[in-house]
DNA sequence: TTAAAAATCGCCCGAAAGTATGAGTGGAAA
DNA sequence: TTTCCACTCATACTTTCGGGCGATTTTTAA
């Protein structure tokens, strides 16, 4: 298993030491044939550094690895994002709104009555609705539902 | 200007060119100072053998254009999204309200008091308090407000 | 054409929401 | 220390909502 894989990792190098080896028989072949000119020599060693060359050249397309250019492309993606609430401070401070008011306005935007917003911040209806009537007035809103809008608009609830 | 031009565009071919031409010359005078050994031809054939070889794989490294291959990587931008809203239908068809029942409701949930939307919609208070109930009753609500809040929720209203 | 669904309107009543006004308390800043 | 402000609560009153009826008229689909 392992030796197989080896023989197909470097195939080429054991193709290329193969077709060398029959080179060189047959270039000696070549010379013990063509001994007899004078020039043969030169012919010879002029086909060989030829030859030679090309394998070369052959080995190095075999074996050059392909440069691998990184194409970055900038894919669009539109996510439907999970828009995290980010309190508008600004606002908040601009309109004067106090602490309890939008906790007031939370619990209201939360679709609670003004008696289950008092009972959950312990305080009496009354109080609920000064607070209420406080945040209209200052949201320039006339009923629960536009004040809700209103501070939904300008990012004070989510 | 023109064979400036095609020295420099063929320098390769023409650096190449010269380098055989020494190494031949120098080879040549190698099998001259050598002649006298007896496997001096073998040797010097082997000799050969690799320096062409190596000439050319150096060529081929130096001609050949590198073979690109492109990997594309997907950057990813995330786009804040104007999240249009996707009017829920299924809810919609499920809950049973009706096409004008969601027009109410689309205006309860802009601040308008039912006297308002009696009077946008051309129709009289108690319709609009008709509307409203059936509304409350469909959404399991029993405020404006909650059924202002599980509509958003459903994705009836934006 | 006919039955079902949707839209319209009315009335009553109680509950909730909202307005106006006044006032007490406690903490923080000037 | 005093003043200011947020928070608290109350009372009285008006308006709006919401529930619970019932009823008529369109529209729509079978």
């Amino acid at each position: 298993m392992m030796i197989r894989n080896l023989f197909v990792k470097h195939r080429s190098i054991l193709l290329y030491g193969t077709s060398l080896a029959m080179l060189l028989f047959l270039l000696r072949w070549l010379e013990l044939r063509y001994i007899i000119f004078d020039h043969a020599l030169d012919i010879y060693m002029g086909a060989s550094a030829v030859i030679f060359t090309a394998l070369g050249i052959w080995l190095a397309l075999k074996l050059t690895k392909p440069k691998i250019e990184r194409v970055v492309v900038e894919k669009k993606i539109y996510i439907e994002k999970t828009r995290e609430f980010v309190f508008n401070e600004a606002q908040f401070t601009l309109l004067g709104i106090s602490k309890r008011e939008l906790e007031v306005l939370q619990l209201m935007a939360e679709g609670f009555s003004n008696a289950e917003i008092a009972a959950r911040l312990f305080v009496s209806l009354n109080t609920i609705k000064t607070h209420a009537s406080n945040l209209f007035m200052k949201l320039n809103a006339s009923r629960r539902t536009q004040a809700i809008e209103k501070a939904k608009a300008l990012s004070l609830i989510p």
